[in-house]
DNA sequence: ATGCGTATACTCGCATGCGAGTAAGGAGGT
DNA sequence: ACCTCCTTACTCGCATGCGAGTATACGCAT
């Protein structure tokens, strides 16, 4: 098994890839990590920064490196990246890109659940959903098209991933909803009917408990 | 704002939907849901299932039946779902379903900051997720033939999706690939150099710290 | 000069998450 | 008859996560 990371959560990268810029004291991190843009990247809490600066420093993948204080503001501790901090951010990228890790998102938990609702249900939950991605799809477009003009490709492979994924579940909801709204979904009658009355037919709920390939 | 959830683990909706179908005991759950291969569905660490059950019975969204003992084996306590829970797992899946939330993939965020390293290596990375990738397509498609065979439609839409999912990231990572290594991605001098000094130009450094649209 | 909102710069406490541990029954071999 | 390994069925403790709170300074309007 892979040696577990030291800090685990990817606010800990994003910290150690600002301060190979520069060193900076905690807020400024953040007041650069945000205008970046990198909550968009990735699930940041800013309850946490001050946490995973701590257990940077005590992992040696960062140091203090003085202690400002001006007038009778907050004491601010300004941190620089070590030399294993760097390995470290190496390392981890690089594990990122190369290794595909399965992290199912929430619209595939709901849909492992959706046969607790009816069908007719289903089809108007899928079409707010279908908005909203049109929606956010056309916004991502348009932010994409203004960055381009102020930043290399370089700083934008992660929106135009991020964008094309969305596209992709766009298309693959869109081909549902016709399959369940033109009615080719097969079994449409057997799925009200389990909705209505809580039972499936017994041979589908022997496989259903029997499971599944473990993939 | 949204009422957040009064248990927030999708486990617990897990647990909901398998008491749907009769009363079981925490440990009968996770047979059944490892079973169903709800592992794949969502993100699911068996460490966490008594605190959850525990919280679902505290907020009154399931209720203990029975606490049967058999012989000196440790006490077994059978949970049914209440009405409450009835109508949070209704509407848990509802929301899952119709309101699409932006969770940034690990991947992404290995892109985010993917300067760090050379563009030369990052091929190498990116070849070797492809390849994996490809190997789980394959691996996926073959196991949705095989329970196509056992299971009505409707319990195959997760899988259906995780799998067109997969399929678009392979070949948006094969379109970036094609452009590294076909030399088309503009300015790769400009990154490596970047990469080799750890120091961009001037006016990029400006915009990247200017900070881009919030979305 | 005084008030007020916003930016700066953190601190705190509590729930939660979850890996690792435990212990008894049963199955299957020798 | 005994050993051993797997399955059943949980318990525990510690780190972490993170929402909410705090306190000072600064800009700008009145």
């Amino acid at each position: 098994m892979a040696k577990r990371r030291p800090v685990g959560n990817l606010l800990g990268l994003a910290v150690l890839t600002v301060l190979v810029q520069r060193p900076m004291h905690p807020y400024e991190m953040a007041s650069v990590l945000r205008a970046r843009g990198k909550e968009q990247d990735m699930r940041i809490k800013w309850g946490s920064l001050y946490t995973v600066v701590r257990n940077l420093e005590k992992h040696g993948l960062i140091a203090a490196v003085e202690s400002n204080r001006q007038g009778a503001r907050p004491e601010r501790t300004v941190y620089r990246v070590t030399d294993a901090g760097l390995a470290e951010a190496a390392d981890w990228t690089r594990e990122l890109l190369s290794v595909p890790v399965s992290e199912p998102s929430s619209f595939e938990a709901g849909l492992s659940v959706l046969g607790g609702l009816g069908p007719d249900e289903v089809v108007t939950l899928l079409r707010h959903r279908l908005a909203a991605l049109e929606r956010r799809v056309e916004a991502d477009r348009d932010a994409l098209e203004r960055e381009r003009r102020e930043l290399p490709r370089l700083f934008l492979v992660e929106d135009e991933y991020a964008l094309a994924m969305r596209e992709a579940e766009a298309a693959w909801v869109r081909g549902l909803l016709a399959e369940l709204a033109g009615g080719t979904f097969p079994d449409l009658d057997g799925w009200r009917a389990y909705h209505e009355t809580g039972r499936m037919p017994g041979h589908v709920a022997e496989a259903a408990e029997r499971g599944r390939a473990t993939g």
